[in-house]
DNA sequence: TAGCTCGTTGGACAA
DNA sequence: TTTGTCCAACGAGCT
């Protein structure tokens, strides 16, 4: 009666309904993760997501070696190292978690109907989201595209359950179970190391000076966040000097925590605040866009390579290999669209605010196929998430669902001088400029020339001419957009 | 059915 | 300096 508990995209033991569902079978349960690109569809894991996996993986066999277990690892083909690990354990039954992009169902459903095929129980559950795409439809029961009626529906389809283990403080990792059965013998497992997620040459110093990966770094981030950022969300979260969002995306991703969790601890904390609960209203939000966004790649599984609106097919995009290369290092010429490449590079993370000014310079000003800025994104990136990556992009490219107005392009030096007036996030990410006065710190190439002597800058030297100039290159993108719209 | 309202995150310009 | 208005048209979603 051996039960293979398949870890995916839900690297935890707390609110595990897989884990639980393995358990209540009644005999041994195997943990086990299979390194694979084979659900990945053309989008294998990039570097970011990898350094964090490794570290996430070790989180995860720590957790069930504290209760006795341990987490086999394994690399190759899903399928060959399942019938492998069937064979090596005689297991009966497999578990998982389900996952919702385009390349993971292929898979997985090939997966299930082979297993049943050869009287193999295969069991998925919902492991990752507060509702699974198909559950929330409009009233003519297709897919939402707009997020605020897709928002009303959620909230009207019922209360969230609490998590598996409540109440919260209930950190026993099974829930009732709390222990998890072995099996007489293990089966064969790499070591960590050999899956080759570590960079080999390191690069990752900004990473773990900023991240916390694994059950650990949860608690940290919900402590931090529980304990203030959270009642001036609305406001502190546009300004990236200020650690005012949550900073659990790749938690998220990884499912280090499950958002039911994270939604019924912000709640509870609501709860006892002087101003209601509907003071975490606005984080609520952020937790159903990313609900949204795996509505919207399960419902349009082509969106990750393909504009939702099939008009943007026409866009005039330009080509412009320098213009790429100048983004993605940072070396644009305008500080606050710099800055954000560069946090990017280095923590593997980017403020959210600034991602829109920093995409929105690629699509808009440089007309750079929104596609390429996701393939950065996507390798880069700790929380990297197609649903997420996707979703981001096309709603800044104009594309996507909830499409922006074609007018509303990002001038990167007013949302500096908005929500970096002090270039204090300017001034961490790129220090060439550090010594500048906050009247030029957003825009450089305007600051008189003695002004720059003093601060040491020599534009064209230490720190680059803009590549475009915005005005231009705005007055560019609306003509370009006016081609496809017939205006 | 047809009509109505609205759309996460903006910017430029006039007054 | 601040505030209000306008900037396409469309299609989603509701009534």
């Amino acid at each position: 009666m051996c039960t293979l508990l398949w870890f995916r995209n839900d690297l935890r033991l707390t609110d595990q309904p897989a884990l639980l569902a393995a358990v209540a079978r009644g005999g041994p349960v195997v943990p086990v993760y299979i390194a694979s690109d084979d659900g990945e569809g053309d989008w294998p894991p990039g570097s970011a997501t990898k350094w964090w996996l490794h570290r996430s993986l070790q989180s995860l066999d720590a957790q069930l070696q504290s209760i006795g277990s341990r987490l086999i690892l394994r690399r190759g083909s899903t399928q060959a190292e399942l019938d492998s690990l069937i064979e090596e354990t005689g297991a009966t039954g497999i578990v998982w978690g389900r996952r919702y992009e385009p390349a993971a169902i292929h898979r997985d459903q090939q997966i299930k109907s082979r297993l049943k095929q050869r009287g193999i129980l295969a069991e998925s559950h919902n492991t990752s989201l507060l509702w699974e795409p198909w559950t929330i439809q409009t009233g003519t029961g297709g897919p939402y595209k707009v997020f605020t009626p897709f928002w009303r529906k959620c909230l009207q389809a019922g209360a969230i359950s609490r998590p598996i283990g409540d109440p919260v403080g209930d950190t026993q990792p099974v829930g009732a179970t709390r222990t998890i059965p072995s099996p007489g013998r293990w089966p064969r497992s790499e070591r960590l190391g050999d899956l080759d997620l570590e960079p080999r040459i390191a690069w990752d110093a900004g990473l773990r000076e900023t991240w916390l990966p694994g059950r650990d770094g949860v608690e940290r981030e919900l402590c931090r966040f529980e304990n203030g950022p959270w009642s001036d969300y609305s406001s502190d979260r546009d300004f990236p000097e200020i650690s005012g969002t949550s900073r659990l995306s790749p938690h998220l991703h990884f499912g280090e925590v499950s958002p039911r969790t994270v939604w019924h601890r912000l709640l509870d904390v609501a709860q006892r605040d002087p101003r209601g609960v509907t003071a975490i209203d606005p984080y609520l939000r952020q937790l159903v866009w990313r609900e949204f966004a795996f509505h919207l790649v399960y419902h349009f599984p082509h969106t990750p390579r393909e504009p939702l609106r099939p008009e943007f097919a026409r866009f005039p995009w330009r080509s412009d290999d320098a213009g790429l290369r100048a983004w993605q290092t940072g070396r644009t010429g305008y500080p606050l669209v710099d800055a954000g490449m560069r946090e990017l590079w280095r923590t593997g993370w980017m403020h959210n605010r600034v991602r829109m000014a920093a995409a929105s310079f690629l699509v808009k000003d440089l007309l750079i196929p929104w596609q390429l800025g996701a393939e950065w994104f996507w390798d880069t990136l700790v929380d990297a998430d197609l649903a997420n990556n996707t979703l981001g992009w096309q709603w800044t490219a104009g594309c996507g669902a909830d499409a922006a107005p074609y007018f509303r392009v990002f001038n990167p030096v007013s949302q500096g001088e908005k929500f970096d007036a002090a270039g204090n996030y300017v001034r961490r990410h790129v220090p060439e400029l550090s010594r500048l006065p906050d009247r030029w710190i957003q825009q450089p190439f305007c600051a008189p020339r003695e002004v720059l002597a003093q601060a040491g800058v020599e534009l064209g030297v230490t720190y680059p001419h803009p590549i475009v100039d915005h005005a231009e290159a705005r007055v560019r993108a609306l003509a370009a957009l006016a081609t496809i719209t017939g205006g």
